[in-house]
DNA sequence: ACCTGAACACCGTTCAAGT
DNA sequence: ACCTGAACACCGTTCAAGT
């Protein structure tokens, strides 16, 4: 990581800050954002928490919103584990474990996404090496997108609607809302409550999904084949 | 729908606006969701297309997150059709579908639920329709929540993902954004950015998703039994 | 050239006052 | 009882001034 001004990192003229370059105001923008999530992130605490001024950040993006496409960036950037050799369905499998940790570990991406198409060149990696292993499975340009879209939205969906790490708090909120539900009017959920918002997050859930969405693609793929 | 008051529906005191029920106010509420967006509604904005002053709001909702419940609530509650009798499969296709077109005439309902859990009663009622069709399929109760909740995922993603009405917008500036790729590091998506672009959004997209899933579903549970 | 305080047009919400 | 303006502590961002 370079400078990108003369100045020596960690030294400072004249008790001022240091000049930053663009990476490190992003990197301290996504700490932000994954301790204290999407409304976390304002241009005067990302300010405070690098000791500038609140305005100085304008020096190194246009807006808001730039700010938080590095960020994300910053995130997608981490090196990502590329499975290769193991036959399409496994690949696939790493690779979607792969997002999966990612968006795991930064939980408010998947809010930042919300917002804007996802067409970064970043996250479009994901794409490139997804679109790799479907067409060397044999899947046809049209249907590997289609394959690929849909993991994609799976593994996007999966992230935005369970809690990360606080599964079981959301499970036992799960449970206790569906427990006072009138039971005439949900005869089934009343009966199955436990099952029901057993299956809210975890990694039970996740697997269970992607190996079902991999079984329909195997079937799709002998199928057409 | 009545007015919780003893005041006429139309008729205004000393040409003060009328009281307002809750309903009424939540469903302004969405309406202006619908409109503008998640960040379109604010409760000046509220307030100004109900004529009515700010503070006024918050004698209907304590907060502007019980506004939004309640917001929720009447795009939800509107009624769904239930679809019955056509075999599991079909009956669930129909269900989820159903839940798409909801959201899709609500967008705004993804980014609100993606902030909480979803555990209002209306919303569980989806619960209930496809649990009940799962385990009449003979799936155990511990699959059919991990099915449903496969399922939830999905359209919930398809739906957050996939812009509803723009959708010819979005592909073109994915086109756009793949085609502007260094062919060296996409070589895939380089070859293949029509294919790719064209798989954003769109019918064809919702249903071989949803296809693939059930094609998964069925084959578990044919194993299984 | 680089940095930044004051100011502006917004937010949601508290509080005290209006009828 | 029901309604609401003024005020507060925040936002993102413009503008003009500081070094």
């Amino acid at each position: 990581m370079r400078t990108g001004t003369a100045t020596v990192p960690g030294v400072r003229r004249r008790g001022r800050p240091a000049s930053l370059t663009r990476e490190q105001v992003a990197t301290a923008a996504l700490e932000l954002l994954d301790r204290d999530g999407v409304d976390g992130l304002t241009m005067q605490r990302l300010a405070g928490a690098l000791g500038i001024g609140t305005m100085t950040i304008y020096g190194y993006f246009r807006s808001k919103d730039e700010l938080l496409d590095a960020a994300v960036d910053a995130a997608v950037t981490a090196p990502m584990r590329v499975p290769r050799g193991g036959g399409w369905r496994a690949d696939l499998h790493a690779l979607v474990v792969a997002v999966h940790r990612t968006l795991v570990r930064h939980p408010a991406l998947v809010q930042i996404r919300l917002r804007r198409p996802i067409v970064r060149p970043e996250a479009l990696r994901f794409g490139e090496h997804g679109m790799a292993i479907l067409l060397r499975a044999g899947f046809e340009p049209e249907q590997a997108a289609h394959a690929f879209r849909l993991l994609f939205t799976f593994v996007f969906g999966h992230a935005a609607i369970n809690p990360g790490r606080t599964a079981a708090e959301a499970r036992a909120q799960t449970a206790t809302a569906v427990q006072s539900l009138p039971p005439a009017r949900f005869p089934t959920l009343a009966q199955h409550a436990d099952a029901f918002s057993s299956a809210v997050g975890g990694d039970d859930q996740f697997h269970y999904g992607l190996g079902t969405i991999l079984d329909g693609l195997e079937q799709r793929l002998a199928r057409s084949g």
